[in-house]
DNA sequence: CCAATCCATCAAGATTTTCTGATTCAAGGA
DNA sequence: TCCTTGAATCAGAAAATCTTGATGGATTGG
């Protein structure tokens, strides 16, 4: 995309909120809430071809909302839980700036007079 | 997907998600912070063609991010505060469960014994 | 009525994601 | 050493997403 819409501090929200956006890697998030698991568990549970799961667990990885330790030749993925409370702030931060705004989002008695006009047109 | 791996609760967060995961719309979102505008300021401020704004708008509206609202031939657009509260409750649900579970994603004193092998195998 | 403006929608193409089925590698166990 | 298992990675196909340019409807002003 254009240069001019991407300003480096939208990349990072993007990323974090894409990564969140599959049924398949919330699943394994939810797996994981109960602590860490192996990839032949995930498998298992949630009955998956393993290289769809690592494929995903390399998105939610890149993304940094997962960790991952090796034993032998397993691999335990858990949940960051910063990157959560990361996604949790860039969330908020998406809310109407003040009260006023809010108000006027909201169609209350702040709204602009009727015969406001954008300022493009 | 799968049916297996696609309740139906996970539907609702992966569409939210998957709003929130463009750089365009994350864009579009931040100037509708300070309240609404109609798409021919979003189209002026983002230096991007109507039809690619309408596109993605379209896609806030369908996730329950944005409403809008006609006024003679202008659209406005705003945010859904409910929304974005949502999106928060949403992913704080992805947090670890317990205060255990989390000591042991974080690989603290309740760490499995060492002698610990996944079910599945 | 005519022309201009704002906007949604469509079709076509380009790009990105996702899935599947190998293949490969490392770690153990027999 | 040989065989099995857990997992990452690759190639190719399929699916979804995004962009662009064109079209058309609705509204407004002349």
């Amino acid at each position: 995309m254009p240069a001019t819409l991407a300003p480096a501090t939208l990349a990072r929200p993007a990323a974090l909120f894409h990564a969140l956006s599959d049924e398949t890697r919330l699943a394994i998030l939810d797996l994981l809430r109960d602590g860490e698991r192996c990839v032949c568990e995930l498998t298992a549970d949630l009955d998956a071809a393993q290289s769809r799961l690592s494929f995903h667990l390399k998105v939610l990885k890149d993304a940094g909302l997962v960790n991952d330790r090796r034993e032998g030749r397993w691999a335990y993925y858990r949940i960051v839980p910063r990157a959560i409370d990361e996604a949790h702030d860039l969330l908020i931060a998406r809310l109407p700036r003040s009260t006023a705004a809010r108000e006027r989002t909201l169609g209350g008695v702040e709204a602009p007079p009727r015969d406001f006009r954008p300022r493009c047109c």
